[in-house]
DNA sequence: CAATGAAAACTAATATAATTAGTTTTAAAG
DNA sequence: CTTTAAAACTAATTATATTAGTTTTCATTG
C-alpha cells in the first residue's frame, strides 16, 4: 500500500504553491521552485497534479473557499439590515484581497478556461448575494444591482492592488464610503 | 544612412503584436509569432525593442492612447451636465474595451513595473475626470467619489469580459444603470 | 566607380520552464 | 525473502526569450 518514502503530497504541493505565490507573485511560480521548496525535483509533481494548470486551479478553488468563509462569517456577524450586511461582506472581501493579493488576483484574472473557478461555485453564491440585494432595489432590479455591487468592490480591490491609486489617502475608508454610495443609488 | 533592405520598424512590430494580442490573446503572443507575421526572425526585433517587456509596454502605451482618445470624443459629444459627461465617458471605455478587449485587460493587469503605464499620464488624466465628478459630488469628496467610479466602471468591464456575468441580460444597460445608481448615490 | 562602414537582417548558441519517457528505490504484502 | 507498485529520480524534448557573432546590402565617399 505504500512505496517509496513519501515526501509529498497533493495538499502539502497546493499550499506550497499558494505561499510561494504569495511571496514572489504568480510570475516567479515554477514548478521546479514548488517542488524545490518540498525537497523534490519538478517531475515528481506529476505524480499528484496533471499540470501546472491543475495546480493553479486547485489554488484557485482553495482561495475562493477561503473567501467565501469569510462571507459566512461576515454575514453571520452583521444585524438583519441588508445595507449593514453587504457592507460588511465587501470589508470580508476587502481584507481578504488585502491578506491574500496574489492569490485573490490570480483568482480573478486567469484566461485559461481549465484554470478558472467553478461556475457554479460562483453562480450559487451570486444567488445569495442577489436575496440581499433584492431587499435594497427590489426583486426586479437586483441582478442588476449586484453587478454593479461586485463591480465596485473587485474594481476597487484592483485598482487599488495594482497600485493604480497613486495619491494615497485612506483607501478603506474610500471603499466603504463607495460603496455606501452606490447602494444609497439603488434605493427605493 | 540605409543598410540592408529594411523588413520592419518599431511601429509595425508595436502594431503587429496589438493586433496578435487581439487575435490570439496574451498568452499565445511569442516574439517568433509577432516576427514571423512581419517576415522576420525573433532575434531581429531586438535592432527595434530592447526586450518583449518594452514591446508590451509600448502597446499598453498605444491603447491607453487610443482609449483617452475616445475620451476626449465622448466630452466633445456631450452636453455640460456632468452626469451626462461622466456616463458619456463610461460609455466610451466600455466600448472600447469590448473593441479591444485582450489590450484592455492586458493595460490594467501587467504587474511588472517596467511595463506599466506612465503613471504621470494616468494621474493627468484622472485629475480631468475629478473636476467633473467635483460638480456632482462636491470638491471635497471628489477624489472617493472618482475612485468608486473607476471601480465600478472598470470592475464593470473587466468582470464582463472575464465571463463572469453568466446569467446574460443586457450587460451594456446593466452597466449603465449602475453607474448611474453610484452616481446618484453622490449627489448632493 | 569601387571601396567601406554601419544598419538590419541572419544563424547559432544559451538559459529557463514545462512536460514526457524511462529507470530506480523501498516499504509493505504475501 | 520475493514481489509489486507507488513515488521518486535522471534524461530527454519542446518552446521561448535572449545574446553572440556573422552576413548582407545600400549610401556615402575617396
Amino acid at each position: 500500500m505504500s512505496p517509496y518514502p513519501v515526501q509529498t503530497d497533493r495538499e502539502s504541493i497546493i499550499k506550497t504553491a499558494r505561499d510561494l505565490i504569495e511571496r514572489d507573485g504568480l510570475d516567479h511560480l515554477s514548478l521546479s521552485s514548488v517542488a524545490s521548496a518540498l525537497g523534490i525535483k519538478a517531475p515528481s509533481l506529476y505524480r499528484h497534479i496533471k499540470n501546472k494548470g491543475a495546480l493553479l486551479h486547485a489554488v484557485i478553488e482553495h482561495t475562493y473557499q477561503d473567501l467565501f468563509k469569510a462571507y459566512d462569517e461576515a454575514i453571520a456577524n452583521s444585524s438583519d439590515d441588508p445595507e449593514e450586511q453587504l457592507i460588511s461582506l465587501a470589508r470580508a472581501q476587502h481584507a481578504f484581497a488585502h491578506a491574500n493579493p496574489n492569490t485573490y488576483m490570480l483568482s480573478y484574472e486567469v484566461k485559461d478556461q481549465d484554470v478558472r473557478a467553478d461556475p457554479n461555485m460562483l453562480l450559487e453564491r451570486a444567488i445569495i448575494l442577489q436575496k440581499i440585494m433584492a431587499r435594497i432595489s427590489g426583486e426586479e432590479r437586483s441582478l442588476t444591482a449586484l453587478r454593479g455591487l461586485l463591480a465596485i468592490g473587485h474594481g476597487f480591490i484592483i485598482l487599488e492592488l495594482n497600485g493604480q491609486f497613486q495619491r494615497g489617502g485612506d483607501l478603506s475608508n474610500a471603499y466603504e464610503e463607495s460603496i455606501q454610495a452606490y447602494l444609497h443609488g439603488w434605493q427605493t
